[in-house]
Order: structure tokens, then C-alpha cells, then sequence
DNA sequence: ATTTGTGAAGGGTTTCACAGCG
DNA sequence: CGCTGTGAAACCCTTCACAAAT
């Protein structure tokens, strides 16, 4: 019974490391399309976005060959063809649970609702806070869950509750279909193999940062510093 | 002019894939050691940590031979070196800049406090927020940043601003010796090689699920699905 | 002349499988 | 006998360098 070597990359064509890249190229795109760029290089966008250029082409030439040799990318065609490739081009309805500070802070933020995303519920386990309007939607009871979940459609959640509910807050999402997680609570979650779930945890941020300060202070007399540009300055369409 | 292969793993011998883990392997090992247990194997720390055995165990070998063969790991100290290897054992003062919706989870948000770091400043650009106490640390004036950062010697800054206030918050920052930073506007900052950056966007999160939700529903019905577990099932001390 | 798209080379990371130690 | 620690293999990702296209 051989085993695939990789669910997700296998089934797309497209490796995870693009993927998880395709997100920034295309933020970077839409701030040269308000600037009324028609095309960008290979080089220019790429050191708009942080990475090298031979990068850049190979991950665009995952999704095809959308550039043209001796002139670059369209800017508005690329953004059509990243769009789709992330999927982007349907609408998904999110429900953030735990309106918290955190989630108090998700439901307002600008990013969720422009490209692709809408927020359809908030949930909360605070009986206190049902009825509470935020960002322009009410806030409904933990007990709706259910209900609200299959009644939306959703099939992302994100979970913005403390610890110690996030396991059964999940449970409770895959249980009605749920099929990707966003989880902000610091747990590792437990779920079935066909649920997507992606972390993010801001102490483990800081920690990894800690680790390279301390190295830092540690190393500052050694061999002679050779320097390696990681990022490196650019001004692009700033905002 | 042979340019060193990664700065970062380079110097320190520990890979950087493993120095992301080695938080999680943290938590982990704290709600074990609240729970009296006094050692684990690799393989159910592994379990509880959502990673393969093998590659806890050799996560772990770069840190050292802290385990004892035919009994596993010692919780306590384990802990202790995982901790000491991040650089945990001292401690971090952390401005936050920005204290809109993000700004004030981020502020409330327990793991902060908890390990190896403190909040020793919250600053925002609007004048009439100043002087207002959140999680018993008073706003300041975004002008008296360069103070407050010598006054605390703060060398990790967390940017919560809107994207357009980011680079220049950035900018000042690294200015006035700030080397780490951890930014949840959605820009690429550009900083000097001399400067780590790390970056959370929620929406990147979200375009990554969605890449695989799209993928979900197209390919229901192709091959003879072959099982791959990914994150299995776990009971540890829940919370 | 310029810039894309891509084989091929080079690192880094993960997985395997087992030797070695308690 | 159980479990760690680790070479070696396999895999993935990045970088290089250039042929191909405009």
C-alpha cells in the first residue's frame, strides 16, 4: 500500500511553498494595479514582495505561462489567474467564534471581507453579548452553533475562544461540515484527516523571534560578519 | 566572496524548521508537567505536539542528549532546555504599536506575560487614547516612541498599526535599536539585514484554506482515496 | 536587448530503519 | 525489551544559469 507522498501538494500540481506565497504576490498586485501599472518584471515584483526573482517566476509558472518574455506580467491578468488558482474567485462565508478582543478585532478587519471571504456569523458563549451587533452582524449564543453553521452554508470557521473551548468548538464544526479551520487558540487541535487546519499563535511568533535576538547579543565578536541581505529595501506603491 | 549558507541555522546549529517546533514542543510539555506527569516518550509527546516521533526526536537531538533511552524525556527538564535554547530564561520587554481592535487583544493576550516576555509599552497614534490604561499599562503618544523605546531598552517591537502607518512605525523603530519584529499590518516591511522580521496576516491565512477548501470539492470523486493522517486524534490535559 | 520559463544543481527537511544504550 | 539518537535515503524547495521567445 504505498502511501502518496503529499495530500494537498500532490492533488494540485501546485507546491504548498508557492501557495503560501501566491497570497503576498497578489496583495503587492493589487497596490501596482491602483497605481495604474499595466505590466511589472519578474524583478519588480518580486522585490515588492520580499522574495528573489528566480522564485517568483517558478512559482507563477506553477499556475501556467501567463508572461510575456521581453515585457513581464500583466498586472491585472496575473491577479485574475492568482485569484483563481487560490480559489478565489468563488465566495466563502466564514463564522468567527470567541468575540473576544481577538475576535472582536477579526470581525473588523478590512482583509477578511475584500478578497474572497465574507463574514456570515460571530458567535459567541456569553449569553450576555447575543444581540450585540459587530462590524454590522449580530452577534448569536454557542448554542445556535449548529443552526447558524448549516443554515450559512460554512465551510471555514475560525476560532478565536480561549484554550480550554477550542477542541469542542471544532468538534462541533466538523460535526456540521466544517471542512477548513482557522485557529487563533493556543491548542493543538485534534481533527480528521479531510479538515484543513491552519494555527496561528502569536506567542509562538515572539519565541521565535527570542531565539534570534539571544543569538544576536551571543555572536557579536565571532569571525568576521559577512553579510547576507535577507529582505532588502524597495519602495513600491507604500500606501 | 563564499556567501554562508543561512544566516540564522548557521549560527546557531539549530535548524530553523526546528526552532519554529520548539514552542509547541513548550506547551505541550507545560500542560504535561501541570498534569504530574514526570516523563514522556517521544512518542507521545509527538502525538500531543501533531508531529511524527522521528522528527520530535530529532528536533530534540539538536538540542542535546537530554532524554534517557528505554524511559523518555524528563517534563521539568526538558522545559528547562528547550527554554534555554530559545533564549526564554531571560526576559523580553515588548512594545506594541497600534492599539486599535488587534493592538488591545494583543495587549489582553495571556501568553504574552507568560513566557519571557512583558509588555513594557503600548503606544498609538491618536492623541485622545493617550493616558488610557489597557491591561495595566498606560497608552502613549506615538511621538514619545524613540523615549519609550530607550527607556525600556526594547529590542522586540510588535507593529498592530494600519498598513499605511507600518513602514514608518517600522522605520523608527529600527532607528532607535529595535532588531526584532513581529508585524500583523498587511505590508512587506523593509528593513535592514540586520533585522528580523516576522509577519501574521489573517487574511494569507485564509486564502490558504481556501486554495485547499476549492481543491476539496473539486477531486470528490477521482482516485480510491488513500487515507493520509495528518493530525490524528489526541487526548492530552485538555484545560 | 530584454525578460520569461525551466532543466539541473544544491541545500534543507522529513522519513526510515536500526544501532546503541539503559 | 523499550526507547532514544542518528546515519542514510527520499523528498521538497530554492537557486543558478541559460535557452527560448518577443
Amino acid at each position: 500500500m504505498p502511501v502518496p507522498r503529499d495530500a494537498a501538494s500532490r492533488r494540485s500540481g501546485i507546491p504548498d511553498a508557492t501557495v503560501a506565497r501566491l497570497p503576498i504576490y497578489l496583495r503587492v498586485l493589487g497596490a501596482f494595479a491602483e497605481s495604474g501599472l499595466p505590466t511589472v518584471s519578474s524583478e519588480g515584483l518580486a522585490a515588492a514582495a520580499g522574495v528573489g526573482s528566480a522564485k517568483l517566476r517558478k512559482d507563477l509558472s506553477h499556475l501556467g505561462s501567463y508572461g510575456t518574455r521581453g515585457v513581464g506580467y500583466d498586472v491585472e491578468y496575473l491577479v485574475y489567474q492568482i485569484s483563481r488558482a487560490l480559489g478565489l474567485t468563488q465566495h466563502y462565508p466564514v463564522a468567527i467564534i470567541g468575540v473576544g478582543n481577538l475576535g472582536h478585532a477579526l470581525a473588523n478587519y478590512a482583509g477578511f471581507g475584500t478578497r474572497g471571504f465574507q463574514i456570515a456569523a460571530l458567535v459567541d458563549a456569553d449569553p450576555r453579548r447575543a444581540g450585540e451587533v459587530i462590524a454590522g452582524i449580530e452577534i448569536r449564543h454557542l448554542d445556535e452553533l449548529e443552526t447558524i453553521i448549516k443554515e450559512h452554508e460554512i465551510s471555514i470557521g475560525v476560532i478565536a475562544t480561549p484554550a480550554a473551548a477550542a477542541q469542542d468548538v471544532c468538534d462541533r464544526l466538523v460535526a456540521c461540515g466544517v471542512t477548513s479551520v482557522l485557529n487563533f487558540a493556543p491548542t493543538v487541535l485534534a481533527v480528521p484527516e479531510s479538515v484543513d487546519v491552519r494555527k496561528v499563535d502569536l506567542s509562538i511568533e515572539l519565541q521565535i523571534l527570542a531565539f534570534h535576538e539571544q543569538r544576536k547579543s551571543a555572536g557579536l565578536h565571532g569571525e568576521p560578519g559577512v553579510a547576507v541581505p535577507d529582505v532588502v529595501r524597495t519602495s513600491v506603491a507604500s500606501a
